[in-house]
DNA sequence: GCCAACGTTGGC
DNA sequence: GCCAACGTTGGC
């Protein structure tokens, strides 16, 4: 099992939001690292951080879970949506998404001025400097310790 | 293959 | 709204 941390702004799309859905397709990724991570590394029952970005407070808020495998994001045919990519095709799609199921919120939120003051997270990819990846992975290490900041 | 220009991300 | 860091594009 493996473990990752997703990226939302809650303006866009928040915790409420997949609790009340309870499970959402991860559409608009077009970052081929993050395509990877979600195309290649991620398997149904992986453990996933929801994460709020470009906030007020930005941190992580809660806990969902990868729901299948990956398979292609259906908005990069749709010349009416903003994801559209005339460059791909469904005979070789070039953007590759998962489904992401509720588990839980957060009692507390776990901020970003928490996390980067931790010397045990100075490796983890979201306080890594320059770092701006939306789907990266987590160590399961850095799982554990950050669940018991709750 | 280099690299300048441009667009995006995301914290502050 | 600013701006640093990063990714992508496209001319050469």
């Amino acid at each position: 099992m493996n473990y990752w941390l997703m990226k939302s702004e809650p303006d866009d799309f928040s915790i409420d939001d997949l609790k009340r859905k309870k499970s959402e397709p991860w559409s608009g990724v077009r970052n081929y690292q993050a395509r990877n991570y979600m195309r290649d590394g991620m398997r149904a029952g992986d453990g996933v951080f929801f994460y709020h970005s470009s906030c007020a407070e930005p941190g992580i808020v809660g806990i969902a879970e990868v729901a299948c495998a990956a398979y292609p994001d259906p908005t990069q045919f749709d010349p009416r949506s903003d994801y559209f990519d005339a460059g791909s095709s469904r005979a070789a799609p070039r953007w590759m998404l998962v489904d992401v199921k509720f588990k839980r919120k957060l009692k507390r939120a776990i901020t970003l001025t928490q996390l980067k003051a931790r010397p045990e997270l100075r490796e983890l990819v979201l306080v890594r400097p320059g770092s701006r990846l939306s789907v990266q992975p987590v160590t399961k290490a850095h799982w554990d310790f950050i669940l018991d900041l709750e």
